[in-house]
DNA sequence: CGGCATCCCAAAAGATACTG
DNA sequence: CAGTATCTTTTGGGATGCCG
């Protein structure tokens, strides 16, 4: 097994379309509903977001806390191993920062904030 | 434009299955040639590797050096810009190392290794 | 050597409808 | 509310062959 696989394996757990703006979410704003990371990532699927939780789930980076009632609730949390992901998300976030400076820099201020065509 | 939905268009430009370890190779190694990449990552195909670096390329994250000259040669290297992708490369490069630390723990440090199944 | 073009299959993801 | 189930479409990506 080389050292690329061991390297691509451990991202897979988080890397992705979705993956890290869920996180991002839940890193910002600590325990959310279903409901909630839908409005919060309008763009996502209902479908999508419960794969994409379940899988998160599955490696242990959020916990699923279900409340048996009517109408049902479910509260998603980052698990204790997932702050070591913070180092990780923090250096994207800052990353699309630049981004979006340099974005700006070379089409200009206003059409970066309007973002027409 | 919500702000997910910029953060997830800059991490568009880097997250996928092969981009990271690409950008790794790079920057672990500096220049290298497209032989040397394919080499490095064995399990990548010509044609998705040079697609990721296309694309890597149009956003000006690499830069391509194309040699007229028989048999061709190109070369790979990151451009001044890709250095705003070093802290996250390196967060990840962290979490990786954590997350294999994480899976000897709970399957055994002999199993960790080699890997067997 | 470092590609590109084509064909083809499998996996991912959207749309829609239904449910406890 | 928080999902499933099903179907369809889109995309990703492998295999092969050719080319400058």
């Amino acid at each position: 097994m080389s050292m690329d696989c061991k390297f691509e394996s451990a991202l897979e757990i988080f890397v992705g379309k979705w993956k890290p703006v869920i996180l991002f979410q839940l890193f910002t704003n600590g325990t959310m509903r279903f409901s909630q990371l839908q409005k919060a990532i309008p763009d996502i699927s209902k479908k999508m977001l419960t794969q994409q939780l379940r899988e998160l789930e599955y490696h242990d980076i959020v916990n699923r806390k279900m409340y048996l009632q009517v109408p049902p609730k479910v509260e998603y949390t980052l698990t204790e191993y997932a702050n070591n992901l913070e180092p990780v998300l923090n250096a994207m976030w800052e990353w699309s920062e630049t981004h979006l400076k340099h974005l700006s820099e070379l089409y200009g201020e206003e059409r970066a904030q309007g973002d027409r065509t």
